[in-house]
DNA sequence: CCAGTTTCATTCGAATACGAATGAGCAGCC
DNA sequence: GGCTGCTCATTCGTATTCGAATGAAACTGG
């Protein structure tokens, strides 16, 4: 069976992104194994404490997650000690987050995972390409 | 509290990567609205129609499916009666796949979706930076 | 003050995605 | 033949991801 048209799926941006995603996931696990966080979750931990407290909502419009999932996120790292909520006292409806003091301690070793996974995820490239990419991929984002 | 080192999560190829893949998909669920796929599905019948007939775990290696993941995308298409299941006498471990006569009627306009969406989502660059983007990106995964 | 709208968080269901374990079958080697 | 090791497919558990619906609370216009 000849493929469909000219279509080469190996071509098509989509597949690309999702194998480079998953690429970037797996090289990510193995540099944050000592942290023990997902790409996700070292995502709205370090956002949060960038941002010293900050609602849910407005976490995951910051960090690109749906409210349903970063719900989700929140759980798992609460449940580990790495954030904690509270209530705000002008608005009932939302909850207030904040970095613990046991994810500060991990933050450090986070951040330098996520920049040994940066560089071993863009190494096939050389440093004139890596900014070349970058920028274009900012740019469709 | 000051971001930690210097380290930008907006900057982090990881976290560029996770929401252009988002991107994408949300782009490709409008243009293949009709066909009903997602981009996992539409990867799995598209390289389905192109061999034939394939293993289930060729498969997985050629659209970049975990044995688990494909078991469930190839189950779904199954139930919707796009691809079918035969035994190779040659090797009772192994699922054959192939492509029924509605998987064949069906994929022109997935193809056609995944065109539209490859478009889509390459919008915001030049048809130069297209190029270039992809093969960069081809040379990361 | 009040009715309509919006926002926040949660929940459910469905679909990837992967590690780990399992059972079944195949292949090589002595 | 028998043993070992490898492969194929499945299953379970956990983690993202989103659509849709829900309930509570805040806001907005009169």
């Amino acid at each position: 069976m000849p493929p469909p048209n000219g279509f080469l799926l190996e071509d098509h941006v989509g597949f690309l992104l999702r194998k480079a995603h998953q690429r970037h996931a797996a090289i990510f696990q193995v540099s944050a194994a000592k942290a023990g966080l997902t790409p996700t979750q070292f995502a709205a931990l370090c956002k949060t404490v960038e941002l010293g407290h900050v609602t849910q909502n407005l976490l995951g419009r910051l960090v690109a997650m749906d409210p349903a999932t970063v719900q989700g996120v929140v759980r798992r790292l609460t449940a580990r000690g790495l954030i904690a909520r509270s209530d705000d006292p002008m608005d009932r409806r939302t909850a207030v987050l904040t970095a613990t003091e046991a994810g500060l301690a991990l933050i450090g070793e986070a951040v330098a995972s996520a920049q040994r996974s940066h560089s071993t995820a863009l190494a096939p490239l050389s440093n004139e390409e890596q900014r070349v990419f970058l920028a274009l991929l900012h740019r469709l984002v």
